[in-house]
DNA sequence: ACTATATTCAACCTAACGGTTGAGTATTGA
DNA sequence: TCAATACTCAACCGTTAGGTTGAATATAGT
């Protein structure tokens, strides 16, 4: 499993995308990622697991809490991937080109 | 399995983007996709239909040969869902900012 | 010291994934 | 008409993914 691989994969996963949304609002414990969810703590903690794997998701130690925050660096290989075949979802690609002219 | 779900989970088996990447050199059968590959037909056959049922790729049957074409719809959710993100992973987006600025 | 809290680890289950092989179905070309 | 070609379908197999429960560990608060 390589870099891409582990990125677009911890992606595909509904629940690992709404944690990424959450960690968006600021760094959060394992248990206020949970929080949410219909679903037991440790899959949650697994889910944390798989986005760490994958470089997105940073983890400090607080004494028993564990603080997650979100990492960006991974997000490059994937940019770049995508980048490669613009010509061939190019029209989908000119919003994130006018947001970024915006902002550089 | 919602769309985004099919794409990033279509786009995270390495094979498959190999043959993304050779589709953006043009449409080809099965058997040329199949081809490089040192894998069963039937093995790329369904990798094939992964990236169809993603949406990625088109099929058009001439005869007894299906023809697949890269199709970029399904990279609009994608891209935005990634820049709804993009203040995390913002450096990365730069060089497809550029790219975009270039050709727009 | 004791209890509650935050978290992981380990074992288990079921379903899906990625591959195989063997057979079946059209279509093509000789 | 017949054989080769291009593919799919179906069954199987081992591994991984996503979930559960139950227990272990470490820290915090009283």
């Amino acid at each position: 499993m390589n870099a891409l691989d582990n990125a677009f994969a911890a992606l595909a996963d509904p629940t690992r995308r709404k944690i990424i949304a959450k960690l968006a609002r600021g760094s959060a414990r394992v248990t206020d990622l949970a929080a949410p969810f219909d679903m037991s703590l440790n899959a949650i903690s697994k889910h944390v697991k798989v986005l760490e794997r994958a470089g997105l998701v940073h983890r400090r130690r607080h004494g028993r809490e564990h603080v997650l925050t979100l990492h960006g660096a991974p997000m490059r290989d994937v940019v770049t991937w995508l980048s490669r075949y613009e010509r061939f979802w190019n029209i989908k690609l000119d919003a994130l080109g006018e947001f970024l002219k915006s902002t550089n």
